[in-house]
DNA sequence: GCCGTTTTCGGCCCGACTGTTTTCAGTCG
């Protein structure tokens, strides 16, 4: 039985897609996907939840508790109609286009009409986005590779395909000179069921090199970005790879930013700010002074931040900061509990006994 | 739009890469 949680995630995230397109701050969509994301989570079935009980749900405001409340009785929501007759459905289809996001789709529809991914092919085949201010050649033919990729997407896979991947591709980096450590991380460190695309780390004094080698790979259908940190390929199989390389000394910290989830480094980041901290990928800093406070292994960067190290499958933003806060942080069946696996066998095989004894 | 034991107003995670930008917006991780 599907929850009301997910028809109400669902308008929600309708609502932040169409206000990214139509208003000029960043916040107030924002504010919308959080809710939304905290209705997905939240532990009750909302159906028939009164406006009380929905002002209970964390990142639900008067404004949005309203409008699910709206929702729970009517099926609809007046407001989110409103939005739907300023953007047609085509356009929020357009912003799913990678590199195209809401700013540039809603340039191509208020200045070209282009309401839909099919008519936006037909606008770049006829070159009819030279001259949009911001919309150079490069870009045109970004777009139309963006549209094939979504097209073409098989969507994510199995944990099992990026985990064979990902060994492939670590095997062939761990050789490159100057890699000192290697690591997946992203959706398949926290062992995700699907992931989105394959995210691996690693440690060099010496990052161009190893941008090299990872743009050059056999596996390299097409170089998406490549810079001096952060480098973006997609496979042949369609599947897109992330490289981040940094220094040595801040591996703890870049584990972190880089195995997510999102969610969880924004908690985390928050943590940090109250502390008077600032948490990015290079490290855990003084926020006045700048100056660095750990960055090397997880651990410490958890340690000062109040927090014992948290399992990679538990940073979801699911309760584990809350948790962890707590210290009660639940004991997780690792491999090293495993004594073996207990079987028997029945005289249906090798044994004596029946299956029945 | 949401939220708060410093705050009910003013912040909101933080940074990399790309393109056309004459100095930075958009998009993405
Ligand atoms: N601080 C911060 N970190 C982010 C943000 N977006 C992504 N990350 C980090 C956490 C993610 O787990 C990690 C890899 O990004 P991905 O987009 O590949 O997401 P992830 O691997 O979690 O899921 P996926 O299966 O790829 O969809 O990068 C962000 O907006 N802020
Ligand atoms: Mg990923
Ligand atoms: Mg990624």
């Amino acid at each position: 039985m599907p929850r009301a949680n997910d028809a109400v995630e669902a308008v929600l995230l309708e609502y932040a897609d169409l206000l990214s397109i139509l208003s000029d701050d960043p916040f107030k969509p924002r504010a919308y996907e959080k809710a939304a994301r905290a209705v997905a989570g939240y532990p009750a079935d909302i159906a028939g939840f009164d406006l009380k009980q929905i002002l209970q749900i964390p990142s639900v405001g008067r404004s949005i508790g309203e409008k699910i409340h709206e929702f729970l009785q009517t099926g609809t929501i007046s407001a989110l109609e409103e939005l739907r007759a300023q953007i047609p459905p085509g356009v929020r289809e357009m912003i799913r286009i990678p590199g195209l996001g809401p700013k540039r789709a809603m340039v191509l529809y208020r200045e070209l009409g282009i309401s839909s991914v099919d008519e936006l092919l037909r606008a770049i085949e006829e070159g009819r986005l030279a001259g949009l201010r911001g919309f150079g050649a490069k870009t045109a033919e970004n777009i139309r590779a963006g549209i094939e990729r979504l097209r073409g997407a098989g969507g994510r896979v199995l944990i099992s395909v990026a985990a064979d991947l990902a060994e492939l591709l670590e095997g062939r980096l761990r050789d490159v000179s100057g890699v000192e450590r290697i690591a997946h991380a992203g959706s398949l460190r926290r062992m995700c069921e699907t992931i989105g695309d394959l995210d691996l780390l690693v440690a060099s004094r010496d990052p161009t090199p190893v941008m090299e080698a990872f743009t050059s790979l056999p596996e390299v259908e097409r170089v998406l970005a490549k810079g001096d940190t952060k480098s973006s390929i997609l496979t042949a199989q369609g599947l897109q790879v992330d490289l981040r390389v940094v220094q040595p000394e801040a591996w703890g910290a870049a584990l972190i930013y880089f195995t997510g989830s999102k969610a969880h480094n924004i908690r985390i980041r928050e943590l940090a700010v109250r502390k008077g901290l600032k948490l990015n990928e290079y490290g855990l800093f003084r926020a006045r002074s700048g100056r660095l406070v750990v960055a090397a292994t997880e651990e410490e960067v958890y340690e000062r931040l109040g927090l014992p190290w948290i399992p990679p499958t538990l940073r979801e933003d699911r309760g584990e900061i809350e948790a962890a806060l707590e210290g009660r942080l639940p004991e997780l069946v690792t491999e090293r509990d495993i004594r073996g696996d207990l079987h028997t066998h029945t005289n249906l095989t090798d044994g004596l006994a029946t299956l029945a004894q």
